[in-house]
DNA sequence: GTGAAAGCGCTAACAT
DNA sequence: ATGTTAGCGCTTTCAC
C-alpha cells in the first residue's frame, strides 16, 4: 500500500507538501499541486487515517452505548445519531450492554484507549462513582450523573399530564402504570410520581407494577404482560413503554377485554412498531431524532473542547392518537 | 496523558520492556514487572490505542453497513454481529444507508484508509464493479458479488416450499407475492420463482406485487400495503416481509376482512416484531444470530489472512407457528 | 531478561 | 511556495 512518502517521491516533492495537497491546505502551486495528484493517482495512494489519528491524537469516533441495540426505541436513536455524526464528520461505534455486566465497563475503557473520541451513553448499569472518574467527553439519554454531565430528556411533567389526561377524558377509574427499577436515578420517580398525583386527583386510581429494568426482548414483555393481567384484572387502563403496551394488548385480546372500549392503553415512546398495527397505539412520542441530533451536537462540543452550556436539553412530547384509548 | 514512555522513565526501564508487559508478552522478571505495574498505576496509565493502531496497521474495527439501522431485521442483526464481535476481540461501526446515496460510497472508502479492518455488507446500492474493486476483508448478507466473496443467506428453495406448503395446507387459490426490486441479483428471484411453481403446480394463483426496494420506514409499509389491497381485493393469502405483512393485518382489519378465516397471511424473517403481538404472524423465520456469526467469523478469517473455504453459507429456515395462517 | 533502534503514516511549526 | 525536522505512542527485531 503506498504512503505518503511515495507520493512525495514519486512527484519529486516532500511529504508535507503531499499532506497540504490531501487536505486542502496552505499554499500549493498549481503545477506541484497537479504533478502530486498525478503521482496520488499512479500509485492509487488513498491516506491511512491510522497515521492521522496518532498525529491527531483522535479517532472520529463516537461510542453509543444502549441496553439493547435492536429494542425499536435505541435502534431508532442509533439511526439517527449515526446519521447526524456521520454529516459532522463523526463515526458511530455500538455496543449493546444487556446481558453482559462487563461489556459496558470495557467501552469505557475504549474511551480512555483513545479508541473513541466521545460515548453516548444510554445504559447505565455501573455504579455512578465509575462515571464521575471519567474525565472524556460523555453524554447520556435521560440519565443524571452530575451537573457537567449533559443530558438530553422529554419534559417528564408534560408526560404526566398528558398521558393523565387520556385516561382522564375516558373517566378510567382504575390505571395500572408500567413502571422499571433502575440502578441510577434518572428523575424516572418525577413522571412516575406526577402521574399518581394527576389521576388520584380525580379520583382515579393508580397501580404500579414493575417490569424489569432488563426486559428488553420480546418475550420479557410478554411475561410482563401475563403477570400484569393476573395480577390486577380489574384495571381498565395501563400506561407503559412501547413493546409493554403492545404485549398487553394481546393479552387483552386472549382474555377477550375489549380495547379501547373496556380497557384504555397508552404507550410511551411512540416508536414505529406503534404505528405498524394492526392497532395503532394511542402513544405519548419521544422526539427521538432531535434527541439524538442534540445528543450528537452536544458530544462534539465537548469533544472539540468548547463548552456546552446547555447542560440540560428538555423536549416536548407529543400524543399520538391511536386506537387504543 | 502519560504515554508508555513515562512509564518507562519513571520505572526505569525501555520502553519495549514496558510494551512486553503490557501485553503479557515475552520474559519480563518479576521485579521489573513490579515496578513496571507500580509505575502504571502511578501515572495513571492507559495504553492509547492510536498507537498500537498505526503500528499494527489494523483498527479492530468492522463495519457494517445496513440499509436502515432501525429496521428490526438488520437492528437484530447489528445487535448479535456486535456481541459476537466484541467476543473475538472487534468493534462494530455502523451506517445505515437509506436516502444517503453518497454514503455507502463513502464508508467502503473508509475500508481503504484502514479506519476498519473489514465491512460485513447488508446493503449494496451502488453499481456492482465497484465492489469488485474492492480488495480488503468483505462479506455481504444475502448478495452474490463474486465467486470469492462470501456470503450467507437462508435456502431459498426451503423457504418457498415453507411457505408454499402453508398457503396449501388452508386450499388457497390466489396468494399475492410481495417483492422488492433490487438493485443487485441477489438469488432473490430463485424464491420467488420458486413459490410461484410449487402454488401454481397445485392450482393456486400467485400474483406479484412490488414493494419499493427501499421501503424500509413503517409509513413505506403502511403505503404499500394500501397500494395491495386496492391492487388485488380478491386475495385469499398474501406473502411478504414482516413490517408489509403487520401493514396487510392492518388493512385487512379496516377492510372488514377476517385472518386467518378469509385472509392468510404469512411473514417472512420473523423477526421480534412478529412474535409481540397483538396477534403473532405465521412467519418463516431467519436465524438472524446463526446467520451473524457466521458473517464474523468469515469477515475475521479474512482480516486474520486465512482461507476462507466455505464462500457460501446457507442456512435452514423455520415455521413460526402463528395465528395469521 | 532487557535495551537500543527503527519505523508504522501522518501533520505542523518553522525555516528558507 | 516548499522542504526540513520532529514527533504522535506503540511494537518488534536483534544485540547484549
Amino acid at each position: 500500500m503506498a504512503s505518503i512518502g511515495d507520493v512525495a517521491k514519486l512527484a519529486g516533492v516532500s511529504r508535507s507538501t503531499v499532506s497540504l495537497v490531501c487536505n486542502n491546505k496552505g499554499y500549493v502551486s498549481d503545477e506541484t499541486r497537479k504533478k502530486i495528484e498525478k503521482a496520488m493517482k499512479e500509485l492509487n495512494y488513498i491516506p491511512s487515517e491510522l497515521g492521522r489519528n496518532l498525529k491527531m491524537q483522535k479517532s472520529g469516533i463516537v461510542g453509543i452505548i444502549v441496553p439493547d441495540i435492536a429494542h425499536p426505541f435505541f435502534s431508532t436513536f442509533i439511526k439517527y445519531a449515526e446519521k447526524e455524526l456521520y454529516s459532522r464528520g463523526y463515526k458511530a461505534l455500538i455496543c449493546g450492554t444487556a446481558g453482559r455486566e462487563d461489556v459496558e465497563e470495557a467501552y469505557l475503557q475504549m474511551l480512555d484507549r483513545r479508541t473513541m473520541d466521545g460515548v453516548i451513553m444510554g445504559a447505565h448499569s455501573l455504579k455512578k462513582e465509575r462515571y464521575l472518574k471519567i474525565d472524556r467527553p460523555i453524554v447520556t439519554i435521560d440519565c443524571y450523573l452530575a451537573d457537567y454531565i449533559p443530558t438530553v430528556h422529554v419534559d417528564k411533567r408534560q408526560v404526566a399530564e398528558k398521558a393523565a389526561s387520556l385516561f382522564l377524558e375516558k373517566n378510567r377509574k382504575k390505571v395500572v402504570q408500567l413502571v422499571s427499577s433502575h440502578t441510577i436515578k434518572n428523575y424516572e420517580n418525577e413522571k412516575e410520581q406526577l402521574f399518581h398525583e394527576l389521576l388520584e386527583k380525580q379520583g382515579c386510581e393508580v397501580v404500579d407494577i414493575s417490569i424489569g429494568y432488563n426486559t428488553f426482548t420480546a418475550e420479557g414483555y410478554k411475561d410482563a404482560a401475563e403477570r400484569i393481567f393476573e395480577e390486577c384484572s380489574d384495571m381498565d387502563g395501563i400506561f407503559g413503554v412501547d413493546m409493554a403496551a403492545i404485549a398487553c394488548l394481546r393479552e387483552a385480546k386472549l382474555r377477550k377485554l375489549k380495547v379501547p372500549e373496556e380497557l384504555s392503553i397508552v404507550s410511551i415512546d411512540g416508536t414505529y412498531i406503534t404505528k405498524l398495527g394492526p392497532e395503532i397505539l394511542t402513544s405519548i412520542v419521544q422526539p427521538i431524532e432531535k434527541m439524538a441530533k442534540k445528543l450528537v451536537s452536544m458530544i462534539i462540543l465537548q469533544i472539540e473542547g468548547k463548552q456546552v452550556e446547555e447542560i440540560k436539553a428538555i423536549f416536548d412530547v407529543e400524543i399520538q392518537d391511536g386506537e387504543t384509548c
